[in-house]
DNA sequence: TCTGGGGTCCTAGGACCC
DNA sequence: TCTGGGGTCCTAGGACCC
């Protein structure tokens, strides 16, 4: 049995944590730069603002119904998220943090699963304080399902189990849209095949879904009947690629600003890269102009540097990151975005030395970075930073304008109880 | 003025090997 | 008329997820 652990309005929710005024008021996170809504509250969606919105799109709305705008802070969420999932591991030993607002669990040998969920449900809510739906079946879609139900329907208070009595009953509820691997594109094709319910695509035939839908076609629909095909992941897997990418709070058109950026965003990825003990091959960097601005001129490129050894020091991958700038960039564009993928991932055990290159080089860089990660996980991020990243104003930061405190990670924003 | 960021898996086709 | 058979590795593109 699984269930799967889904927290309501994720990044609403925490904020409302630590300002319990927003409970029942309409409210909004933005994305990076805060250009999108990316967490809407329930009273935000049923005023028909979509996910992944413009906000300058609906500035009306926000006035109209004071709805509570917030920058996106992950420092926050991911904490919260983490309390969330230590809570959760009272109730299985196996669980698989499927992602910062959602995990599943394996359940045994429980006799009551709708009391179960109901006290996972209740734990969160309790200890956390924020509030989670619950969905328990067979198998991993089959609790996606559930918890897709439980969530939309009030009638279920958050939690629901689909078992071989009610399975027909609730994938008839459920468009085809809804269940877990069918995308914007397998849906207007199923449509087209008048399959319109999870319970219809239940019901295909499983050579004709491996034919359409590939193997991952055939796997749902084999879940949706209540064959497990896709086991739990407890094991932390390292990523296999690594991007920070960003929108640019103003528009640019310097190289030499361009090239800080650049360095700014390796670096934050060689920070994830060695987090995971890892070392890449590939240093990947893109640019381009924004699309939506139809009167200015186009442009965007990207371009690949393969290094000569894999390695995580962040002076070489910024070395190779600025190469590949310099081949793609070109003057007289305004630049809206730019990202740096780190790729080629391989773990820092085993290293392919090269023939070439001297090991001694390769040790030197083995101490300098585990010391400036030491120091900016102590004292804060960027306490050491390379001066190639910049040191003036940084004119192409991020908007971040409603940004809430860090609550829970510095002294000085902790919450003013009096 | 203004439109996010970060991932994974699968398949087809090309290059190459013997 | 008629030109083999069996593999691997890599990449790009398309689908999906949150």
């Amino acid at each position: 049995m699984f269930a799967l652990v889904d927290c309501n309005n994720f990044f609403v929710s925490c904020e409302r944590v630590f300002n319990p005024a927003l409970w029942n008021k309409p409210v909004i996170v933005l994305s990076n730069n805060d250009g999108c809504a990316i967490a809407r509250s329930s009273e935000v969606k049923k005023l028909g603002i979509g996910m992944g919105q413009p906000i300058f799109q609906i500035k009306d709305l926000v006035q109209k119904h004071n709805i509570q705008v917030y920058s996106a802070n992950f420092t926050l969420y991911a904490d919260l998220s983490h309390r969330v999932m230590e809570t959760l591991r009272q109730f299985s030993p196996n669980i698989e943090v499927y992602s910062i607002d959602e995990a599943f669990l394996a359940l045994s040998g429980i006799s009551d699963l709708e009391e179960y969920g109901k006290r996972i449900r209740n734990t969160i809510w309790q200890w956390v304080g924020i509030p989670v739906s619950v969905g328990i079946a067979q198998t991993k879609t089959l609790a996606k399902a559930a918890n897709e139900v439980a969530k939309k329907h009030p009638q279920y208070q958050g939690s629901l189990v689909i078992d071989a009595n009610n399975r027909q009953q609730i994938l008839s509820k459920i468009d085809v849209g809804d269940v877990w691997g069918v995308g914007r594109q397998y849906t207007k094709f199923l449509n087209r095949q008048g399959i319109y319910t999870a319970f219809d695509l239940a019901n295909c035939d499983l050579a004709w879904a491996r034919k359409n839908l590939s193997v991952s076609g055939e796997r749902m629909v084999r879940e949706l009947n209540g064959q497990s095909c896709i086991s739990l992941n407890e094991i932390f897997l390292p990523q296999k690629e690594i991007a920070c990418t960003r929108s640019f709070g103003h528009l640019m058109t310097d190289l030499s600003a361009l090239k800080q950026a650049v360095a700014t965003f390796t670096h934050r990825a060689a920070e994830k890269l060695r987090q995971q003990e890892s070392v890449a091959w590939q240093v990947a960097v893109f640019i381009h102009t924004n699309r939506h601005r139809q009167q200015d001129w186009q442009y965007a490129n990207y371009g690949i540097s393969v290094l000569p050894i894999p390695s995580s020091y962040t002076p070489l991958l910024i070395k190779h990151a600025h190469a590949v700038l310099q081949r793609i960039y070109k003057s007289g564009y305004w630049y809206k975005k730019a990202g740096v993928i780190l790729r080629g991932i391989n773990s820092n055990q085993t290293v392919q030395l090269n023939l070439l290159t001297k090991p001694e080089t390769y040790q030197d860089h083995k101490q300098i970075m585990p010391t400036m990660d030491g120091v900016n996980q102590k004292l804060g991020q960027d306490t050491l930073w390379l001066a190639s990243m910049g040191v003036g104003e940084r004119n192409w930061k991020m908007r971040q304008n409603h940004r809430s405190n860090n609550f829970t990670s510095k002294w000085e924003e902790l919450v003013v109880v009096k």
